[in-house]
RNA sequence: CGCGGGGUAGAGCAGUCCGGUAGCUCGUCGGGCUCAUAACCCGGAGGUCAGGUGGUUCAAAUCCCCUCCCCGCAACCA
């Protein structure tokens, strides 16, 4: 009887933007359920959707459907994208299928019943038109997060679930099983931020959000998402239903990948209800880091160069998901560019990889008719090939041990380089000259073909339709495939029929590839087109994103139209058009207000008068003035930058500032003006 | 102030636990080759490893101390 293997993504919740990282999360998962596959694993790999909530209520409304009609509009979208892929996940679980909804009835009131969760009153800060609770620590600036407006303080009737009585039993699981949560930095993050300060009871019901799963009990709550969400896990393999046949063979899950923003809700959350369930808890939990386009998070705005259905359909499925398994160090946060999808397609896949395929091919086209010949003269240059080929499944199959894609694949490409360079050693075309030439000849291009051979089955888990596009070319048919068949030479019949190929990947012009896609606008105003103190964004890219990602809906034509212009111009000087720099709206604005912000020496809130609107602006500048100095001079504002967070304060635009070698000194006007006029 | 991670060639990273010629990928420069997708192969330049010309040591990127900077967490964005 083969082992199981239970592996789990994250439920994703339908924000309308399903991007590159949804696919990161996925497409590891997929490999390394591939990889278990062939490694002769019972496989159950699960993936779905998280449906609930105020945020689909508002969305929903927004476009005038249901939050159901929406959910299902959405999910189609992620099923096509995971189609797309080639994911092969065996089940895909949508918190509103009903089994599911039934299911986190049954275990609420499991836990209810045992005394694990209990009716109490919640307070917290309630903002009227947003029909939201938030904690003291949300609020920006003692405010709503979301609108601004003022809050006050409610109490909402809850249940709760008894998550401090599980404090001790999560401390001595991460002290006994360092394992469970990888990698170990998020462990420490995990003891010290939360268990061991002392965990809170958790309100696990809402009465204010009508988008959920009622209270079996008590209609009038919707029980909240720690438990509705978490609850898929078990749901999806029949945890409460009458056929537990999956449940039985499966449970526990042996790895589930979360990304590091919920890793405390599984690291934490998710144990303590299957302590209370008396159920068996998860091998292993990893949060890995984010893809972040030019050191900032996905977003909507990035524009279409992280789209996957963009980039599957320009440079095919294969290329994404190399990149993604590629690119980002496991664990930790990785790096998207546009650049470097591309960089890393062309090096990898079409230089390393499918030229070798081509030579190869070509060669035993030309020099044997297309016949594969049997090995003849064997040299000891053969040898050092032979062992790096060979020997790769045991470095492929420790990386994958420690969930490393990137050290796995990087394992495989080596066999790639070594070919190349045995191709370069071997001189075939001095070969093919001389008859005594050609039996030698024979050995390297066979030698070759069982190189690529082996590279097509090691890949197969991570890009499979390349491995078979590698089989097809050599025609290789019935030849072995499995990892058994990767520890050694020889499987390959001689007389196969092999005719010059295809590419399996063409080569792109980056530069020209970049210029088509450049609707992001991110890499053409000179970070340093604004002079600003460091402090006040935390790096330079915000400046260019935000600028650029502005929603104003009349530039936003603009932007698309010229792009092309604006390209050239960068190439050039460094030049931005007049229409860009007029997107930037500089006003002048007087200082009503300073204050120091409490535990950043840096930062001054300042309260602005623009017109006669007040604004609140945070700046970096306290080492360079004092409060009293500032109050009641003119500054100029970039009055349309994106509101950010900075501090605990909400900051609503940029005071404009000389970097002068290490001073700052704010520009002023050089007479007396009004507040509110716009500089240009 | 807290907790965690990080600061190594132009970029992205390894090396730090178990001190002893600073390594990989990309880029760059030069050379080679022509079977192949302007690809492939070889070589060079470029880091004194955030700083303290701090401490320990025969010897420190690696151990100890101090300082600075960046990022993350405390908020249902993979």
């Amino acid at each position: 009887m083969k082992d199981k293997y239970f592996i789990t993504t994250p439920i994703y919740y339908p924000s309308g933007n399903w991007h590159i990282g949804h696919c990161y999360t996925t497409v590891i998962c997929d490999a390394l359920a591939n990889f278990k596959r062939m490694s002769g694993y019972d496989v159950f790999f699960l993936t779905g959707t998280d449906e609930h909530g105020q945020k689909m209520e508002t969305n929903a409304a927004k476009a005038n459907v249901t939050p159901k009609q929406l959910a299902d509009n959405l999910v189609d979208e992620i099923k096509q994208l995971w189609k797309l892929l080639g994911i092969s996940n065996n089940k895909f679980i949508r918190t509103t299928d009903d089994y599911h909804i039934e299911a986190t009835q049954k275990i609420f009131k499991m836990l209810y019943d045992k005394g694990d969760i209990y009716k109490s009153e919640y307070e917290g800060w309630y903002c009227t038109p947003c029909e939201s609770f938030w904690t003291e620590n949300q609020l920006v600036d003692g405010k709503c997060p979301d609108c601004h407006r003022e809050v006050k303080k409610e109490k909402e009737e809850s249940y709760f679930f008894r998550l401090s009585k599980y404090q001790k039993q999560l401390e001595s699981l991460y002290e006994n099983n360092p394992e469970f949560l990888q990698p170990v930095s998020r462990v420490n993050e995990m003891l010290n931020n939360f268990i061991r300060p002392g965990l809170q009871d958790i309100a696990v019901s809402r009465t204010t959000v009508k988008w959920g799963i009622p209270v079996p009990f008590d209609t009038r709550h919707t029980i909240y998402v720690w438990i509705d969400a978490l609850a898929n896990y078990l749901a999806a393999v029949g945890y409460t239903s009458e056929n537990t046949t999956l449940f039985d063979k499966y449970w526990a899950p042996d790895l589930q990948m979360v990304g590091k923003e919920i890793v405390r809700f599984h690291a934490i959350i998710w144990p303590a209800l299957l302590m209370a369930l008396d159920l068996p808890l998860p091998k292993q939990i990893y949060g890995h880091g984010w893809l972040l386009i030019d050191g900032d998070k996905m977003s909507k705005s990035k524009g279409n160069v992280a789209d996957p259905f963009m980039l599957c359909e320009n440079y095919g499925v294969d290329a994404l998901r190399y990149f993604l398994l590629r690119e980002v160090p496991f664990g930790r946060d990785g790096a998207y560019s546009l650049e470097s999808f591309l960089t890393r397609r062309n090096n990898d896949l079409c230089n390393d990889l499918g030229n070798l395929v081509s030579r190869t091919t070509a060669m035993i086209a030309q020099y044997f008719d297309g016949v594969l010949p049997a090995i003849d003269t064997v040299c000891d240059i053969d040898n050092d090939l032979i062992a790096v080929a060979e020997g790769a499944y045991t470095k492929v199959f420790e990386a994958i041990n420690h969930l490393s894609a990137p050290d796995a694949l990087a394992e495989i490409f080596r066999i790639a380089q070594r070919a190349n360079k045995y191709i370069d050693e071997t001189t075939p075309w001095i070969l093919s000259k001389t008859a005594e030439g050609k039996k030698r000849l024979a050995t390297v291009l066979y030698n070759l073909s069982e190189c690529i051979r082996i590279m097509a089955v090691l890949l197969k888990p991570f890009i499979p339709s390349t491995s078979q596009a590698i089989f097809d070319r050599l025609n290789l048919g019935d030849t072995p495939n499995d990892f058994e068949s990767v520890k050694h030479f020889g499987y390959i019949n001689h007389g196969i029929v092999i005719t010059k190929s295809e590419p399996l990947f063409i080569r792109s012009d980056i530069k020209k590839e970049l210029a088509l896609h450049s609707d992001n606008l991110s890499n053409i105003i000179p970070p340093n087109a604004i002079n600003a103190p460091a402090s006040i964004i935390n790096n330079k890219q915000n400046i260019t994103n935000t600028i650029t990602t502005q929603p104003t809906n009349s530039n936003q034509q603009t932007t698309n139209s010229n792009s092309n212009d604006i390209i050239k111009a960068e190439n050039e000087n460094n030049e931005i058009t007049i229409e860009d720099f007029m997107k930037i709206k500089f006003v002048t604005a007087k200082v009503l207000k300073v204050e120091k912000i409490e535990k950043r020496d840096k930062l001054l809130k300042i309260t602005l008068d623009v017109g006669g609107v007040e604004r609140t602006v945070v700046s970096g500048i306290a080492q360079y003035y004092t409060t009293d100095y500032l109050t009641g001079k003119t500054v100029v504002l970039v009055k349309n930058l994106k509101p950010a967070k900075l501090g605990s304060v909400m900051s609503e635009g940029m005071i404009l500032c000389v970097d002068n070698d290490g001073d700052v000194v704010f520009v002023t006007p050089e007479k007396p003006v009004d507040s509110g006029k716009v500089v240009r």
